[in-house]
DNA sequence: CGAGCGTCGTGACGCGTATCACACCGAGCC
DNA sequence: GGCTCGGTGTGATACGCGTCACGACGCTCG
């Protein structure tokens, strides 16, 4: 698959044409980065937006002692980086590479130039933001308003909505659960432990299947 | 002061010429609210952006208890509602008067002419959809990485910078920060009053003066 | 002026969770 | 096939912070 036909299959640009799509072709560089590598330094000025070509990345905190916050896990088809170029100050977290990944890089003065000339490119622009903004609000909710379990199951049926139905595909350790939802791994463990053994979940080779939704349902409101 | 001589205030609008402006005028509608009345209910369908004119509301989500957390404190000039007209979703949050306030209301046919009329508009909206989804980010690191001294220290600091100066302008009740935060009344009390033993922060009537700033940026980063 | 309400200060107690420590297990690799 | 390594289970311990319970102070309002 070239990189225009890739393109098509991104949201971003699901609303342009093939004329459009190939001149933002033309504007992207492929990079790609082995796994563990970092993509992006928090505080970094940026002047880039980053499209996930192949593999996976995630967005994180990292504070001195070494303890993270994830604050994204992105696959095929996101990107990620357009804040810096929307409101120029600097990278607000690292992005680092969890498998090794390819991707596309869109520098700052093509992308200004084909949001200012495509206005729907704008709108979308809009919408995701917006999405990222209502996840961020709630994700602040969870840590707030419930405990580690209720967090974990709100978290389950978040990214099941996501994937279309009860199975989660993408392999999640149970660290990086803990990481996603402020947590440690121990506790993480001891709760998947139970919603397993109250038959809530069944996991089989690190993929996560709901088998009770309401139960979690419950579960992820019993303290909000 | 006129609704339209208002408008040239809030940033939202900055870029506009004056013909833009009154149009904008025209379109919009005052509505007051008193004190402690609900402006807006989370999962409502959103059809309005809001426009503070006079007051001080804040947003929030609220537990089946009680418990609330505030997800920003909006004073006049700053706007909300956006995200609805944007993605078309319910609303995310409650939005309640902490004063008697007075709103302008735009309607969503309105918002929409208006911003795909002028990009610069929707570029405005951009920067302010990233600015709060930076700031969301970095609360939610806070809420992970940080303990409560910390996330009190990092929230003070915040608040001093947007306001320009070390001293802290808008009245704030340890209730207010404890819900800002997530933390309870008592443990921010607590906090707060060791804050000023220590020679970090010095309060006046409500206001809130930093006299150490150095030591309060130390104290938001020794967890993180 | 006293009543009442919202705010703040502070002690005692208990619970949720981080942390530490180690054992176990499966998968890839020499 | 044994070795290493990343992931998982699970107990013991410690501590931050929520919660409850009160008392005190300062405003506003009748």
């Amino acid at each position: 698959m070239t990189n225009v036909d890739f393109l098509t299959t991104v949201p971003l640009f699901k609303s342009l044409g093939a004329a459009e799509l190939a001149r933002f072709g033309e504007a992207l560089r492929e990079k790609s980065y082995p796994k563990g590598s970092v993509i992006l330094f928090e505080d970094d000025p940026g002047d880039a937006l980053f499209i996930v070509r192949e593999g996976r990345v995630k967005v994180v905190l990292v504070a001195e002692d070494g303890r993270e916050v994830i604050l994204g896990l992105l696959s095929v088809g996101e990107y990620f980086g357009e804040l810096s170029l929307i409101d120029d100050q600097p990278r607000s977290a690292h992005v680092i590479a969890m498998e090794d990944s390819i991707l596309l890089v869109l520098r700052r003065e093509d992308f200004r130039k084909r949001v200012e000339a495509s206005p729907s490119v704008a709108w979308t622009l809009l919408a995701e933001l917006s999405r990222r903004l209502r996840r961020a609000d709630g994700q602040i909710g969870s840590l707030v308003l419930l405990d580690v379990p209720g967090r974990i199951a709100r978290m389950l049926l978040d990214t099941a909505d996501e994937g279309g139905g009860p199975l989660i595909e993408k392999a999640l350790t149970h660290q990086t659960i803990a990481h996603i939802i402020g947590a440690s791994r121990e506790t993480v463990s001891r709760a998947m432990r139970e919603f397993q053994d109250a038959g809530w979940i069944t996991t089989e080779r690190r993929r996560i299947r709901i088998t009770d939704r309401d139960a979690l349902k419950r579960r992820s409101q019993q303290r909000l």
